[in-house]
DNA sequence: GAGTGGTCTAGACCACTTT
DNA sequence: AAGTGGTCTAGACCACTCC
């Protein structure tokens, strides 16, 4: 064997959530079934079940069962967005304002997302955190896996469940880099400070469950406010 | 039993290395070892030993053994200092000024650092980056754990490699929050910048291995030629 | 009561490192 | 050759959920 058992397990469950056979909060088959049905003993697809678990791609739950991870707008939300009251507490942002549209895709578009798309579609907002306009925000898809998105406007605040419930892309991971910058003319009427007023700006590629790196996002932030949290470990 | 049992035997890992009788870098006992001396089976010292190499705080190496996390230089730096060019190299910083104080601790130092500490030591740190003064950095420590660390100074660019070494407090973990913020008069001299050009404050709390928080830092980064970067999962 | 995941054991074989 | 962790199996009992 090549590969671990394990490791046919976690693919075959991964393809499987991939394919749409398996659905966001549907539940898996057992540990015994899992087991029967591609030949290993029931400790090894527990082992690949465990492992699917740290990785946040299935939930498991005592006495219930196993099941896809349906990130909730709350989870999803939250996860991705990480600004916060100064204490910590959550804010849920509203929208103030959105234009959904499709275009050439820039070379590094093009080769930073996945499948190398000649068409992406641009996802531009203005959200507002208690009653103060504080986010810009600029969404840039792959246009052939999100086919058809700007006739879904308006779209909700938690993009990634719109993803996942209508592309079959359930985010898991993005990486960030984060910069001050001073706000320009345009960012600085949108959010009513001063031009140069120090912002935070942030700019994220998130990648699916299969790893494919499926948007690009920049974002701008007012944080005289609020504060970015993050943990290191 | 209230507990599982491989919990006894994470407690008694962690409170080996906790008290030094385990060095950072050290060898374990093996599986086998260990299930005999705890009285469980070597499945569940296993199960055990890998949970806590999931938390980073012992690594495994085939037909070799298990052994305390020892942070690097680099990796204990690099873990936790995230400023990075922009296409992600790594950056060594060099010290520029350095003060150590021992001083009362602020209301909301005691509060929230470990054992409500009436004396603290604070060291205010320039370094640049790239030749180019970039941070400027206060961390608050504890006096009862750091005792004498202010006759240390020089202190190496990797704080946490000396805590580890000779006070024992192996970081695990640090909060972060992070704002834009508009460079005073202070910040913008040592930084070589115009006073209100935009700087990335960074506000951290640090946790050791036992979790209790040994280290508030606050840092001020000039972002304009590197980024702080981060991955969300 | 039936089915699920959570814990624990005992043992086997393999791959790797060290002596 | 001896010792280590890595994988895999088979089985047991428990705690929890649902019917």
């Amino acid at each position: 064997m090549g590969q671990p058992l394990y490791q046919k397990v976690i693919d075959t469950i991964v393809a499987r959530i991939g394919s749409g056979e398996l659905l966001p909060g549907g539940m898996l088959p057992s540990e015994m079934q899992l087991a029967a049905e591609i030949g290993v003993s029931q400790g090894t697809a527990r082992k690949a079940l465990m492992m699917l678990e740290q990785h946040g791609i299935v939930r498991r739950e005592q006495g219930r069962g196993s099941f896809v991870t349906a990130r909730t707008p709350e989870s999803s939300l939250f996860n991705f967005f990480r600004l916060r009251e100064n204490d910590g507490t959550i804010i849920r942002p509203e929208l103030i304002d959105e234009q959904i549209t499709q275009r050439d895709a820039t070379p590094i578009e093009r080769d930073t997302l996945f499948d190398k798309p000649e068409q992406v579609y641009e996802i531009r907002r203005i959200r507002s955190l208690k009653g103060v306009a504080s986010t810009i925000e600029s969404a840039v898809l792959p246009a052939p896996i999100f086919a058809g998105i700007d006739r879904r406007a308006p779209l909700p605040s938690a993009l990634y469940i719109l993803y996942q419930q209508n592309y079959g892309c359930i985010v898991l991971r993005a990486d960030e880099s984060i910069n001050a910058v001073a706000a320009d003319a345009d960012e600085a009427r949108a959010l009513n400070v001063e031009p140069g007023a120090p912002l935070l700006r942030v700019e994220r590629l998130a990648h699916d469950i299969l790893g494919r790196p499926i948007e690009r996002r920049r974002s701008v932030y007012r944080t005289d406010q609020l504060s970015y949290k993050v943990t290191l470990d």
